[in-house]
DNA sequence: CAGGCTTGGATAGCGTGCTATATTCATGAT
DNA sequence: ATCATGAATATAGCACGCTATCCAAGCCTG
């Protein structure tokens, strides 16, 4: 019946994602941007263009969420959305020459603040740490379209 | 320039977290419980009658945001607020019959959870991952209080 | 004791995640 | 051609995190 929150895996990375997230946005709030702006960013900047589906599946988020952050990022004219040319229901969305601009600025931002939290693993530890996270992702990932969670009874 | 999300202690953080929580959410929503709710029962049923205070220190998240998690237990029938016998300003929270009655079932989904994330990791690897996940986490927490983020000029 | 600082808490406002529902367009079968 | 189904997006409503502000109570110092 004791639960002990330091060794529960799932407590442990909330706490851990929450001072990752407050870290990465006060380095780029100066250039204007939020978090899941600038995670939509890393796909645009690769690959602009996409529509709002292709985005989500790419970041493992539902539609709803992908639409409202899209929303905000035209409003603060990072992108503009366009009619697909293929399919009338579809939109693709556009960089803005301002958010072109802020690639270096902002994939740095990430990688100082990375940087810092990993600063005090060996180098075979931090490598051993993302395998791990992507091991977990991986399995919960699987959890959730296999079996639905059972019944707790 | 290039950033390989699936190389960024952050966005692996962050995925990971968010499907930690979805798969929490999905088994303790049949008790009628959300998240950060249960996280705030985990401190009261070992220590009934905390003030606001001691459980955001406990729990590491903001003054503002415990205040509203405790006024949702409150409106959902968890705990019960009465002032404080010494300090004025203060309030403690109770844990009613209702939220006592969870403890087992709360724990034993988080608990399940935990197992099935990490399900793919042998016992040796699985006690790894927690022990680099706090040392990140405090690591971050260090930053945090330390020096604020650099200028990014 | 008065005035000012500190501390506990509440509230407003916003970003980001979710579920559930509605809308619109595409497509395939009759 | 029509009609049903499915796919892409939008919207409402909520939880939970944050910052910024405000209020009230404690406390300390002159």
């Amino acid at each position: 019946m004791t639960f002990d929150k330091t060794a529960s895996a799932g407590y442990l990375a909330n706490h851990m994602a929450r001072l990752f997230a407050h870290g990465l946005q006060q380095r780029i709030q100066p250039l204007g941007l939020a978090p899941a702006q600038f995670m939509t960013l890393l796909e645009l900047w690769d690959a602009d263009g996409l529509t709002q589906k292709q985005l989500r599946d790419r970041l493992d988020v539902e539609q709803a969420t992908m639409a409202n952050t899209l929303r905000r990022m035209e409003r603060d004219g990072l992108i503009v959305r366009r009619p697909h040319p293929d399919d009338g229901r579809a939109q693709q969305a556009w960089l803005t020459p301002a958010a072109r601009a802020l690639r270096a600025a902002a994939t740095d931002a990430a990688r100082d603040q990375n940087a810092r939290a990993l600063a005090d693993l060996t180098e075979a530890e931090a490598a051993a740490f993302l395998d791990l996270m992507r091991r977990v992702i991986r399995t919960l990932r699987a959890a959730e379209d296999g079996e639905p969670p059972p019944d707790p009874a």
